[in-house]
DNA sequence: CGCGGAATTGATGTGCATCAACTCGGGTGG
DNA sequence: CCACCCGAGTTGATGCACATCAATTCCGCG
């Protein structure tokens, strides 16, 4: 991380654990008051706004282990989006307040958190890009990968993992309608790209898959050049 | 902006004033090593990043005057994507090294400074928003929209500007062909929501634009519900 | 065991990309 | 100052990728 381990200690003293949350319970939602920032620990948390008015939602990231949230209430003071537990999780709470403090007084936590918020935002501006101009199967074969390395980073299984968010959530996520998103999962599959067991996913072709998320030919397909 | 006059001083005595800058110059391309911010005084800059190989172009951006852009740079302590000017525009310079000694020593700036990340990446989530779920004709009124706002908050006209960018721009900026933008924009001249004279536009009416902009039955559209 | 939401699968429709002319304006050089 | 050119923009015709609509099927759970 590019911290000295006595700043780090200092840093966890300010944290809260809290309590284990479960699926479906909210972490906050749009319009709470900003309080602190959050470090998913274990489990998975998706960040989601409306859109329209007839209750649809707009899927806005899936934050796995060691992964933080809640950057995007710096601005306003309050959040701008909801976050709800998609599988047991525990979180860490990091009273914003105080970490200010801590950090104006040790640089190397100043410049990490600069880091994190710049690096927040290139990767908004890869998603731009992915939903701007990628196809279908380029969207998913790229979220597919996203996961993989997120997760090896943490140790996990970059091959073998559960998908705790729904195909609605996918596609939400990716721009995508849920019917997509499933007759993808089927023809991966049966390219023998990966395998698929309802939430479990494993997978067998890494390279096929990098090729697909850069830029897919399919078959002959039609560049989205724009 | 919330900062005391005295370091709105200590602010300005570090920014560097940059000779005045034309339509196609670069401000600093991919790659290139971070020294710092910048400022738009005058004039517009895009950030925009290669996408595929085939040379076509992500367009990321916009930066109007009083608008801020590299801080995606600060992560990996390079430009992650490219920023070239598109109207005659007087920049300043602001060096991040020594704006974030100040920063230490000056709680309001660094508030202010996280509140500018933080405002970026609420910007980013909206876009991911209109990219993800919003047809041709609701991006394209709520590009408008947005830049009658942003040139408005400088005290510049709100309903009649100046296009700088071209249509292939604004297409490949809301992820849409420059065909589509091009119809867009006489169909609303047609509908009489807006005047267009080759760059220069008249919003003239602001209602519909609105309304347009956040769900948009043209005829009786099919809601992308996601 | 049986209900209900999630996922799959198939049939159909459509918004927008793509392909293809054509026009327009602005710059260049004769 | 006009003829030419060339890239940007417009306009029309066509096709396709993906959304939408419509049944099932498949679990998970009370």
């Amino acid at each position: 991380m590019g911290l000295k381990m006595e700043d780090v200690e200092r840093l966890e003293s300010i944290v809260k654990r809290s309590r284990p949350l479960h699926r479906g319970d909210q972490l906050f939602r749009r319009g709470d008051r900003f309080e602190a920032l959050y470090v998913v620990k274990t489990g998975t948390v998706k960040t989601y706004a409306p859109s329209g008015e007839h209750g649809s939602e707009q899927v806005l990231g899936f934050h796995l282990p060691g992964e933080l949230l809640g950057l995007d209430a710096i601005d306003r003071d309050c959040h701008v989006c909801s976050a709800k537990v998609l599988e047991t999780a525990a979180i860490c709470e990091i009273p914003f307040q105080r970490f200010e403090e801590l950090a104006a007084r040790v640089p190397s936590l100043q410049r990490q958190m600069y880091r994190l918020l710049s690096k927040e935002i290139v990767q908004d501006s890869e998603m731009l890009l992915l939903l701007g101009k990628k196809s279908a199967e380029e969207r998913l074969a790229t979220f597919l990968l996203s996961l993989s390395q997120r997760l090896s980073r943490r140790g996990l299984s970059p091959t073998d993992f559960y998908l705790s968010m729904s195909r609605h959530e996918i596609g939400s996520y990716l721009g995508l309608a849920v019917e997509t998103v499933s007759r993808l999962f089927t023809r991966f599959h049966e390219e023998g790209i990966l395998g698929v067991d309802r939430k479990h996913v494993r997978l067998i072709d890494l390279a096929a898959l990098e090729t697909l998320s850069d830029n897919a030919p399919s078959t002959h397909r039609h560049q989205r050049s724009n």
